[in-house]
DNA sequence: GTCCATGTTCTTTA
DNA sequence: CTAAAGAACATGGA
């Protein structure tokens, strides 16, 4: 589900609900999703205030009062929402934070995070700064920054830009997306494409993810924002999905490829090889 | 029953 | 050794 828009959706609807209220009681219903094995999160966390709420990549970084840290992965089907108490508890949630009220306001919040594949999870990073080996951010990376990055990797610019160490954020919807609106073809070598196609490309990449941001994100099937809310990105995707379908530019069949193992939609017209 | 799914990480292969 | 490809993880929907 959650590839960079999604994320960011998340923490601007989270940040508001969740900044400078403290942590009253946390029920973890399963320790396995927790990283490393075997620490006492609820006993780290209870009492303490989130000072900040931040993204790195598909991450959700929480900065608490005593300066520890820890982050949260989605996966593929995680999901953090607000609710208030008296919400139906729904299967596969395996964290509650209940948070206090603000001072003005009287209304208890917990936040929940459920995830059925639990392919997500909670990473507590103490007080160091999170192991990060993780690219640029795709929203201020420079098209010099990523052509030196291709360069170094004889792939197909898919898995290329789907691999974090590249590019941190990108997913197969924001690739697939990026690759289309840049005009080149997903099999392209990383480190064959021209400097024209790699400035091209960036571009693409920061308008597809900020148009998908304006849009609060795709959801396909599980993805809700920090308020329960849908996306709507899904609706303009132009070959995600739409294999057998024709392409909005010139009405060629959209066709799909299997590639680094995850399907790939592209127009064989508008993205020549 | 089968196949597929927004992601990451470990293992195997070249 | 390294880079790249493939399998594995867990659940649910079509």
């Amino acid at each position: 589900m959650p590839e960079l828009p999604e994320v960011q959706t998340v923490v601007d609807t989270l940040s508001p609900r969740i900044l400078g209220r403290s942590i009253a009681r946390v029920d973890l219903r399963r320790s396995d999703i927790v990283d490393p094995a075997g620490i006492d999160l609820p006993q780290l966390i209870t009492g303490r205030t989130v000072t900040s709420l931040t993204r790195r990549g598909k991450r959700i970084v929480f900065t608490l009062d005593d300066g520890n840290l820890f982050y949260i992965h989605l996966g593929m089907t995680g999901r953090l929402t607000i609710e208030t108490p008296d919400a139906a508890i729904r299967k596969h949630t395996h964290l509650i934070l209940s948070l206090n009220p603000e001072p003005r306001t009287l209304t208890p919040l917990e936040l929940r995070f459920v995830d059925p594949r639990r392919f997500g999870g909670i990473w507590w990073c103490g007080k160091d700064a999170p192991k990060d080996t993780m690219g640029p951010e795709p929203l201020t990376i420079t098209a010099n920054e990523l052509a030196t990055r291709l360069k170094k990797t004889h792939r197909p610019i898919k898995n290329a830009l789907m691999d974090q160490r590249v590019i941190a954020g990108l997913g197969n919807i924001y690739v697939d997306e990026s690759l289309h609106a840049a005009g080149i073809h997903p099999l392209t070598f990383a480190d064959r494409l021209k400097p024209a196609q790699v400035a091209r490309l960036t571009k693409c990449i920061k308008s597809v993810l900020n148009k998908a941001i304006r849009h609060r994100g795709s959801t396909l099937r599980d993805y809700l924002d920090g308020e329960g809310k849908a996306g709507q990105f899904q609706k303009l995707h132009r070959v995600y999905a739409r294999d057998g379908e024709p392409c909005l530019n010139c009405s060629t069949l959209i066709k799909r490829i299997v590639l680094g193992g995850r399907s790939t939609c592209f127009c064989p017209t508008c993205q020549r090889r």
